[in-house]
DNA sequence: AAATACCTTACTAATTTTGTCAAGTATTTT
DNA sequence: AAAATACTTGACAAAATTAGTAAGGTATTT
């Protein structure tokens, strides 16, 4: 349950590989086709979503590719998978671009609200720096907990 | 992105109106239709798992109806959406009848393990009785951080 | 025995996902 | 100027998943 398609999966692996190259090395979209085992017409379709959202830029011409806007400590996985996915949705009726026609009545909305909230931060508090310095597992736990406790949740 | 199918869904509204029957009134599988809108066939197929699963039994003839197995402080909402969709698999290769290729070279790899871990963390956390009890929006998050404080993480 | 209520399997329409394909346009190097 | 490199765009389609419906049971109580 609850899987992430494709698109933002490969996404994320894009970024990572652009991020490799940062702040002076464009990365090309072969490159990227070729490290992450994913096809250059899929990526292009991905690359052209983080583009337009000014996550990347691209370069033409030989000696071209792709390089990001911003530094790697400033692109959450949040602002990746937001481009190519949309908001986090547990449901429909929480899909901003929807609306939910039983609010008041809906025993469970909070309840999913809640956890989209916990996903929506986790999400906004990995960057690709964290990727880039191969974070363990426990390091992903302790960066989300460690910013609610300052937050004095 | 991450929606939780219908199924899943309907499955805990429909252990919502099984748990305000506890622990001596059996409810109707039409009776849950009416209240939560959704289909007797379709109510038919979601609880038959959550009964083979353990979760309720059903009481035939006239007077009879599904009750719950267990207290509803003693059913979490990952109970009942494990039985309906599987294991929290945020990517397929960490769905555990999978299994992945690529475990050692993913870069992503322990980045959606850690996030599967957060939202198993919360679903494990909250019970029917939670949302019985009408907890606000405030009241689900503090819920799981407080019990992530008390775990000393 | 009649009414109530659950039980099971099969099927299918709709939607979403996961890509491919074809035909471009833009830039740099030689 | 030409060639090579690289990105850009829009249309299309196979495959998988989701979201149900339909039909014909079986079991229990009154």
């Amino acid at each position: 349950m609850l899987r992430l398609s494709t698109k933002g999966q490969y996404g994320v692996r894009a970024m990572y590989e652009i991020a490799r190259g940062y702040p002076d090395e464009p990365v090309t979209i072969r490159s990227i086709s070729e490290k992450q085992d994913v096809s250059i017409p899929y990526l292009e379709q991905i690359l052209n979503k983080l583009r337009h959202a000014g996550l990347i830029r691209s370069i033409k011409g030989p000696g071209g590719g792709y390089v990001l806007q911003r530094a790697p400590e400033e692109i959450t996985i949040a602002d990746i998978l937001f481009e190519l996915e949309g908001p986090v949705a547990i449901t429909s009726c929480l899909d901003p671009s929807e609306g939910c026609i039983r609010v008041e009545r809906c025993v469970t909305h909070l309840l999913w609200k809640s956890l989209g909230k916990q996903i929506e931060d986790f999400l906004n508090t990995i960057t690709l720096k964290d990727l880039l310095s191969g974070k363990s597992y426990k390091d992903f736990a302790n960066i989300i907990n460690k910013k609610k406790r300052m937050a004095g949740v």
